[in-house]
DNA sequence: TCGATATAGTATAAGCTTGAACTATCTTGA
DNA sequence: TCAAGATAGTTCAAGCTTATACTATATCGA
């Protein structure tokens, strides 16, 4: 058992900081595009599997249920973002992927989103950044632990 | 400007982790307590502040709207938790505080948070969560340079 | 004093998220 | 083979959150 006050204080950071960043981030996604940074979400992880992904695989990346991912595909099938291919091992299954168009429009998005986490984080220098990531991935494994890897 | 792609992987593990730790007292709120993490945020505030605050200083502490805190006040006022008092000096505001009850039941739930959160946290020795919580105050002070400190 | 401006709290619509129930379809083992 | 169980995706209700508009009240400066 570790220093549990300074534990709550990490916790309490990390929510104060996601809550920071993710509002500069809606308001990009809202003004920007119209969109929203679940969708952007979405999309990324479509992004990083071009031969698309059956919706529980999206909800299990994303970590959010399988509900989540249905109620977020619409409004990006809506924008021409991503479509639906039958599976066809699978019948119950439908594999997701992002359009021609979608691929575009995402890249062009994440490259203005990292820009923008570029500059929310400019005042660490690449060792902080460096130990920070090295703690945090240490962190994220103590939380697996603790809960079970599933 | 600095090491863009280490600044996103340290963001994409602070939602990561946000999102793991935030699932687990979830459900350590709902099965122990019958209640809710934001519930319990807004208890907290009150307990740090024994005379009460009014609801727009609550939702500045919280970094949330108003409208958000008039939702959450219903049901803990209904539980029993919290209590309006006017405001003698501004006849559009109410002070809000813990009932006696609610800080006895907000403290016996802190006390459980607090032991879960070291739970989760345990693989980290005092070293590691100290420089933590250091990178941290640092970055979210990047954060509100970048975004304007308001 | 009084008009302009700001602030406190509420109400509402829209969107996200969960958890649970449900249907359809696989998969597995007796 | 086929019954039992698991899984894919949907639906729904409930709760959280934001953004916006609204009212009542305060405040401030001419």
């Amino acid at each position: 058992m570790t220093d549990t006050r300074t534990a709550l204080q990490v916790w309490l950071q990390i929510l104060s900081c996601r809550k920071r960043v993710e509002a500069q981030l809606r308001g990009l996604m809202r003004d920007r595009y119209d969109s929203t940074l679940p969708r952007f979400d979405v999309a990324a992880a479509l992004y990083r599997h071009p031969d698309g992904l059956p919706m529980s695989e999206i909800a299990r990346h994303l970590m959010v249920t399988k509900g989540n991912i249905t109620a977020i595909a619409a409004p990006l099938e809506a924008e021409g973002i991503i479509e639906r291919v039958a599976n066809t091992h699978d019948r119950r299954s439908q594999i997701m992927r992002l359009t021609p168009y979608g691929r575009r429009a995402f890249a062009a998005r994440a490259r203005v989103h990292e820009r923008w986490i570029g500059e929310l984080f400019a005042d660490l220098d690449a060792d902080e950044l460096a130990t920070l990531a090295r703690l945090l991935t240490k962190l994220n494994g103590s939380v697996d632990q603790a809960t079970g890897p599933s």
